[in-house]
RNA sequence: GGGAGUAUGGCGGAACUGGUAGACGCGCCGGAUUCAAAAUCCGGUCACUUCGGUGGUGUGGGUUCGAUUCCCUCUACUCCUACCA
């Protein structure tokens, strides 16, 4: 494609000039209000994907719009620079993660600086770097100190060979990625953060949180799972032991008819020291998927049914209880859970209903093999019998507490926030083991905990517990042997709190309150629908339990969040079943082939990968076609957050597009005409100013982008047949040049330029245009409800008058002869509908 | 199994609280320009039609003067979650 715009050129004066302005730095100014737009901060791990530019291009088109609207916009960028992809370069370039790292950053901050954001760079922050992750030393320590940070055992990954822990993602098909060993399951003392304190709050406060999206709300609250029930104590006849049981149906207690718990339960784990049996059972399990296969194990041991006096339930360890849920224990009733009849079934067990359908005899109902769950009546339960489920519930509850048996209780599924990894690249937990046993956090003065250098960084340094020179201290107050602890924080530690850095990312202290006060919470936060739960529910525990440490008075985080979808494209295979590269992909005389001449087949449109290979680079559209053509192909067409199909069509309209604008501009330098009636065209080109903002304000650029191509059409067209005054042209090529601003901000500062040499587009502020009310409209006349025909009308005819008008035109004449007009349905504006 | 969502031309998608279905873009067709092509510009483009019309928003039904929009049924696809007692 030839063209006399020249987007690389243009395109770099334009961040020069706003780079050399410092346009985008901003500061706290108490006079202006202020907006906070923040997308979510990249990975540094080689190079931009189409993803990103996506997600940056959509971010931006707020930012510049609530800018020109006058707000003091903050729109900060930094890095989410520790995780695991460092560690396996450095393995494999024998370099310290470090150094692969900040390489990253450096080639990707270019790529982002290409592609014109207005991105305030003096905020940047990496957080693996000591300054950023100090704070975080510092807030771990507050937490455990207040509480909420402890340790317990727990399971990781182990892997045989490479004698190493795995992170999940580490692990294929139960086998360690690299080595192919089998991984086990080794339990470690690992840290833990207690945001299950903050069950109810998180779950309360997603009400209040009216700009997310709905879906990522219900998927945080199907997280936290919140259940109501009740804790019942069953007492073991042989021993006189309590087990608790945690159930949502204390109604169905009548239908109790055994015990089942976890192989982890207490009373199991002390059993089967003895019971070789048992022991072997438990392990027979662990190969075993319960929702395909329950299995049981009887221990011969019993409990006092509670309310039936003489009637004794059997104990099981059964491998489909929970270990993690509720108490590991749970009361089973055949009748009414699917699960506990299945189990039933298998071992001969009794099954008694006790709950009936509203509308079903007695005689005539009874279980087989479908548990009944539904809503119904109480039955075979003594002082419960005739009541529905709901009062049922309420009454045994009453009953339990008084017997002193037990308690109404809240029970919800969210687990603590286990944040040890066992990793070296990572922020180092500030605690330090002393050989007295005593555990001491780390002071405040020796802050932060840098991690090592390590020279050829190899398979025994990719774990801090490996480097003794590291890992050995003494503890500052008394002089005795100590090591540290070798454990790094999970990366969803460092994205928990970045967005309060962002206010002041080189001060000493984490932040300053004023400053939070200022500009948090973030207004419109932007990012990817994989994080709905772990990186948005982290964020929102860290900011509570901050405000709990005093750190500030804020409760949310983010105050509007939108998730963009995915970009896609067409996947491509050869004979051989490979996956193809598009840009190796030809047509040639209908037949697709690859670089061999070989025939290739197109496959499913999916989310762009490596491993598909149908991944297009965003550097190379932008080196060939320009910024400003990738950032329109990205808003145009697909709403944001639905996924986006990229095609090599879609981006040359683009690329069309911005040369259009450029030509018309272009031609239009010496326009002269004779004085024209242009008001009509004037007012229609202010309705959708307004328009484009409406469609900006509700997050639907792709309908502003449609606005803007008509735009451009009425230009065009009243370029080439003179239908506008000099003034009025003028003026339509300013505002043009401003509504494309936050979308295509390089031409528009461009055409900009040709207009007023001494302003800056960016500088501008957004139109909010005056509309005439019009006096003239279509209307549609309808015959039952089907248009026949549409006239221009008055404003300020009434109907009379208007019935009339319809009456006589000739179409409408044809239509109703010999016809009785029953109903006349008049919606001024709209329709007229005559019902024959 | 549970939860959420989506369905409109050849394609991506418009249609405000029920009121002219298909805006805008792509593709396709025709024309202009050109020695020719690319690029560009202009026109057409839901289907059927006896050119009067008729049908049409995944399926079937309902409410209404009027339904892409509201209610019910079914179907297909996508995503999340999963023995949560």
């Amino acid at each position: 494609m030839s063209s006399r715009y020249n987007h690389k050129e243009v395109e770099k004066k334009w961040q020069t000039v706003w780079s050399d302005k410092k346009i985008f730095q901003t500061e706290i100014d108490q006079n202006k209000e202020k907006f906070y737009v923040l997308e979510m901060f990249p990975y540094p791990s080689g190079k931009i994907h189409m993803g990103h530019v996506r997600n940056y291009t959509l971010g931006d088109v707020v930012a510049r719009y609530k800018r020109m609207k006058g707000y003091n916009v903050l729109h900060p960028m930094g890095w989410d620079a520790f995780g695991l992809p460092a560690e396996n370069a450095a393995l494999t370039e024998k370099k310290h993660p470090e150094s692969w790292t900040y390489q990253n950053i450096k080639t990707m901050k270019n790529q982002l600086l290409k592609m014109g954001l207005s991105l305030d760079w003096t905020r940047e922050i990496a957080t693996c770097h000591p300054d950023y992750y100090k704070h975080e030393q510092k807030f771990f320590i507050d937490m455990f100190k207040a509480g909420l940070a402890y340790k317990k055992e727990a399971e990781v990954n182990w892997d045989p060979i490479d004698k190493t822990v795995l992170a999940n993602e580490q692990v294929i098909d139960g086998r360690g990625w690299r080595s192919g060993a089998v991984v086990e399951k080794k339990k470690l003392s690992q840290w833990f953060l207690k945001i299950s304190k903050y069950s109810d709050e998180l779950l309360r406060d997603l009400e209040k949180l009216n700009n997310w999206p709905n879906k990522v709300k219900i998927m945080q609250s199907n997280w936290i799972g919140k259940s109501t029930g009740a804790e019942i104590d069953f007492k073991v006849l042989e021993n006189n032991k309590k087990i608790k049981v945690f159930t949502t149906r204390p109604d169905t207690i009548f239908g109790a008819t055994f015990i089942a718990l976890s192989s982890e339960h207490e009373l199991v784990v002390e059993i089967s020291k003895k019971n070789i049996e048992l022991q072997k059972f438990i392990k027979s399990c662990e190969r075993l998927n319960p929702e395909k296969t329950k299995k049981g194990f009887n221990i011969n041991l019993f409990v006092d049914h509670p309310f039936i006096r003489g009637k004794k339930l059997p104990i099981f360890v059964a491998n489909f209880v929970l270990k993690e849920y509720g108490l590991g224990a749970i009361f089973g009733c055949p009748a009414h859970d699917q699960r506990d009849l299945d189990f039933a079934r298998q071992y001969n067990l009794e099954v008694i209903p006790v709950v009936k359908p509203n509308n079903v005899n007695l005689n005539s109902f009874n279980i087989n093999d479908e548990a009944f769950t539904d809503e119904g009546i109480l039955i075979n339960s003594e002082f419960l019998n005739g009541l529905n489920i709901n009062d049922a519930k309420n009454k045994i509850i009453d009953e339990i507490e008084n017997k002193k048996i037990g308690k109404k209780k809240v029970n919800f599924k969210l687990r603590d926030w286990g944040i040890s990894r066992q990793r070296f690249w990572g922020c180092p937990i500030p605690i330090i083991y002393r050989e007295d046993g005593e555990i001491l956090t780390v002071e405040e003065v020796d802050l932060p905990i840098k991690l090592p250098e390590v020279e050829n960084f190899s398979e025994s340094s990719s774990a801090l517990s490996n480097i003794s020179s590291w890992k050995e201290t003494v503890c500052p107050k008394t002089g005795m042997k100590a090591y540290r602890e070798t454990d790094t924080f999970d990366t969803f530690f460092e994205s928990s709190w970045y967005y309060f850095r962002y206010c002041n990312s080189r001060l000493d202290k984490p932040f300053e309150k004023k400053d939070i006060e200022y500009w948090l919470p973030v207004d419109q936060y932007i990012g990817g629908i994989e994080h709905a739960i772990l990186h948005l529910l982290y964020s929102r525990f860290f900011t509570k339990a901050l405000r709990d440490l005093n750190y500030f008075n804020l409760n949310e985080p983010f105050k509007g969040l939108f998730t963009q979808g995915m970009v896609t494209h067409l996947t491509y295979f050869n004979k051989k079943g490979e996956w193809v590269e598009p840009k190796d992909v030809e047509k040639i005389d209908g037949q697709l082939k690859d670089i061999n001449g070989y025939d290739v087949e197109t496959g499913k449109i999916e989310k762009m990968s490596k491993s598909k290979k149908n991944v297009v680079d965003p550097n190379d559209i932008i080196n060939s076609y320009g910024a400003d053509t990738a950032r329109w192909f990205m808003l145009s067409d697909s709403p944001p957050e639905r996924d986006l199909q990229w095609t090599e069509t879609g981006i040359s309209a683009s690329f069309k597009f911005i040369n259009k604008v450029y030509e018309l501009v272009d031609r239009s330098k010496n326009y002269k005409s004779a004085s024209v009636e242009d008001f009509d065209i004037l007012d229609n080109l202010k309705s959708i100013i307004n328009e484009v903002s409406e469609n900006i304000e509700s997050f639907q650029f792709n309908k502003s982008v449609a606005k803007i191509y008509e735009f451009v059409n009425i230009l065009s067209n009243s370029l080439s047949e003179k239908k506008m005054s000099e003034k009025g042209f003028k003026w339509s090529l300013g505002k043009l040049s401003v509504i494309l601003h936050p979308f295509i901000p390089h031409i528009s500062e461009e055409i900009w330029s040709n207009i007023d040499n001494s302003t800056l587009c960016i500088n501008q502020s957004w139109p909010v245009e005056e509309v005439k009310k019009k006096t003239k409209f279509k209307l549609a006349i309808q015959i039952n409800g089907k248009t026949k025909e549409i006239i221009e009308i008055d404003d300020s005819l009434s109907k009379q008058m208007v019935l009339e008008l319809v009456k006589n035109n000739d179409k409408i004449k044809k239509n109703i002869s010999g016809k009785n007009i029953i109903r006349e349905i008049y919606v001024p504006g709209k329709i007229i509908n005559l019902v024959v």
